[in-house]
DNA sequence: ATCGAATGTTGATTAATATCAATATTAATT
DNA sequence: AATTAATATTGATATTAATCAACATTCGAT
């Protein structure tokens, strides 16, 4: 873990956080004299479940998976973070511990902003507050729709939402590197690895998809889609 | 669905919400001249999944089952709604539209109260927004919980956990009256209905409970909770 | 009291998925 | 470049849980 500032204030910044526009002048400053950067490898962890949260952290570049860890080696991932997102775990803001643990995919850059910085302008600024509100709801959705899909989907239709949320939501392109290893993505989608590999060869072998290690390239997004929705 | 004035004030609600503390008198008077008080008979529907979220509802009395639904008869039981609890989907600040239904398990008496007065509450009371920020969390560690119990357990852990749900935080005994039929209560540990007879015939076998129909009585403790936990 | 519908139960069968084992491939490290 | 370690792939097998079918029981509504 590294720390030197990449970023030179807030409001330069290319990934701020969308609830900080709620901020003053003097708020945003006290934001900004009180965040700490840092730097991780790839794999490296910038949060490890059970330990208490002290910080808020965004990510200004790069990819994490936000992960729980299970019995021996059954992790499930349940998010990906991307830049501009807070990472906020479930039930921080009322135990104050971790539920999850976070580790970088890529080489990623981080802000630290400690709680008690973010209680404070939640207490002092209503619209903020109410952008917490927003933020924590959107999350919620997003878990949500994570427990649907892995209660009522079957592994091909678990996978093809998958491979469309790389497409659709992070990479933004049909073709693309996904970083996830075989293991992971059978992590994200709560699968073993050899039945990821058997899949997504099904997906190859009826020209809905084609694989080449981590290169991904979506041929039938019609079909792939109904996958995603209906299998 | 009865509209009869049951409670006669806020502050007198015995199943008050806890946030509603914060409130000043005139703003709990606000809201205790908008609300609207509506009775339920066992099966009703509160909340129709897909429809406008127009108003925050409160049990004052009963309980109620939060549900999705899904293709067909597949519908899955997230949440068991109890009194003193704020019904929110997940979501609803951001998009305004219910991500589940919510239908009464028994005779239930409710509140409504608009959004547009929460919201309002929310940007003008910044120690009542923490206070719907500290619920949100809380709703979005049980959810959480949840989705690490579906990934990580085996149905007879799901089962035990069910169970201890009940007995440990709904009726405070060992023995209770559950009061969902079999079918429900694969729909809260998304199973079929023949494997949570299954399971339960299992556990009576090895005289971890007793069960008579509805009636369940914990007879050993100490192994359900291994249950719970291992399995 | 009677009928029909929902619920509960049981056993047999099938489908979905994990695990195991063996091997190939790729990446990381000396 | 050689050696290890991680990752990926494949087939065979085992496990888990759903589905199907048959029937018993309970519950509501005539």
């Amino acid at each position: 873990m590294l720390s030197q500032r990449i970023i030179s204030s807030c409001e330069n910044c290319p990934a701020s956080w969308e609830n900080f526009k709620n901020l003053s002048e003097d708020e945003i400053k006290l934001v900004d004299e009180n965040r700490y950067e840092a730097t991780f490898k790839p794999g490296e962890i910038l949060i490890k479940q059970g330990s208490p949260a002290a910080s808020a952290i965004f990510l200004s570049q790069g990819m994490a998976k936000a992960y729980i860890e299970g019995h021996e080696r059954s992790n499930n991932i349940i998010e990906i973070v991307l830049p501009s997102n807070l990472i906020i775990g479930p039930g921080v803001p009322v135990d104050e511990r971790y539920a999850y643990s976070v580790a970088a995919l890529t080489t990623v850059h981080t802000c630290f902003i400690s709680f008690k910085i973010i209680n404070q302008l939640i207490r002092q600024n209503a619209e903020f507050a109410n952008g917490m509100i927003k933020d924590l709801s959107a999350k919620a959705l997003v878990a949500h729709k994570k427990l649907v899909s892995l209660t009522q989907k079957k592994m091909a239709g678990r996978i093809a939402e998958a491979l469309l949320f790389f497409s659709d939501e992070v990479f933004k392109s049909p073709v693309f590197d996904i970083i996830l290893t075989r293991q992971e993505l059978g992590d994200y989608t709560n699968m073993a690895k050899e039945s990821v590999v058997r899949i997504l060869k099904e997906l190859d072998s009826q020209d809905i998809i084609k694989t080449d290690c981590s290169k991904i390239e979506i041929l039938n997004l019609e079909k792939l889609r109904w996958i995603s929705e209906n299998g």
